[in-house]
DNA sequence: TCTTGACTTGGATTATGTCTAATGTAGGAT
DNA sequence: ATCCTACATTAGACATAATCCAAGTCAAGA
């Protein structure tokens, strides 16, 4: 994580003691906070941050494209730290959990030039939906919530 | 449309005039509309139709299985009556304008069991990016808005 | 036609995200 | 070490999207 605040610095970002929370907060695998879960955790650490710094930071982060953001219930985005590695999302259609995966080919070869009316097609985000171990434990037959 | 119409009175929906405003609303190829647009269309023809409704009657046919909500910009929802046919979205990264496609392949055997966490994997979503002919008409080399 | 349970309404409420003016401060300059 | 100032932070107002609710309305079967 120093990593990364370091790697920004040298890019002129100016190191706050908002930033390094909202920073530290993302810090591990399989993290897809919102920005209220953010600002949930960052306040443990530092009482008085806000929630528009939160925002902001969360932004910035995007912008410098260390952070991803995602939005996969329709609901409020969420922060996704793992930029650095191409990856998709596979999503529990019951607690909403979502954990990063690698699935293999390439989903932009699968576009013919005929599906394309023309577009200059540049990404493909891929979210694989389903239930969880947990959910289908305790939830034998009945419909997702 | 009175296809559609039909199937629902015989599953025992009980037909109002802004219901079937709402669904004729909604006919067409390629319509994505938020549940607003819906409304500001519905209300050319049905004056007095009210949100709440509008909200409530997408959602039941997004239950029934006759639309599909789709959120491509983690804006509003738009509502997607293709339902019957499966499809991915194409999203120009500028304007915001969807296309229906038809990629070949299938994501979901693209998904190694190793990468599955256990999932019951049922689903997969498809997101192609890109800018539209119109804005790459436009938009000679900046970033998209 | 009558009845009734489902449907609709408008306004309040919640959830999420953005904006602004006033205040604070990181980090270079001295 | 101290000062400057451009950039960052704050609280709260505002904006947008969606949901909830109690009261009134109506489609469709009897």
């Amino acid at each position: 994580m120093s990593d990364l605040l370091e790697r920004l610095r040298g890019r002129g970002w100016r190191l706050t003691a908002q930033r390094r929370v909202v920073a530290e907060v993302l810090n591990g695998d399989h993290v897809h906070y919102t920005a209220d879960e953010v600002h949930a955790r960052a306040i443990e650490r530092l009482p008085e941050i806000s929630r528009a710094t939160v925002y902001n930071t969360l932004g910035e982060l995007v912008s410098l494209g260390e952070v991803i953001e995602v939005s996969t219930d329709g609901r409020a985005k969420r922060y996704d730290p793992n930029a650095h590695r191409a990856h998709q999302h596979l999503v529990c259609s019951r607690c909403g959990t979502i954990r990063d995966v690698h699935p293999s080919g390439n989903p932009l070869a699968d576009l013919p030039a005929e599906e394309r009316f023309g577009f200059a097609v540049s990404a493909v985000e891929v979210t694989y939906r389903g239930l969880c171990p947990e959910c289908a434990a305790t939830e034998p037959a009945g419909q997702p919530a």
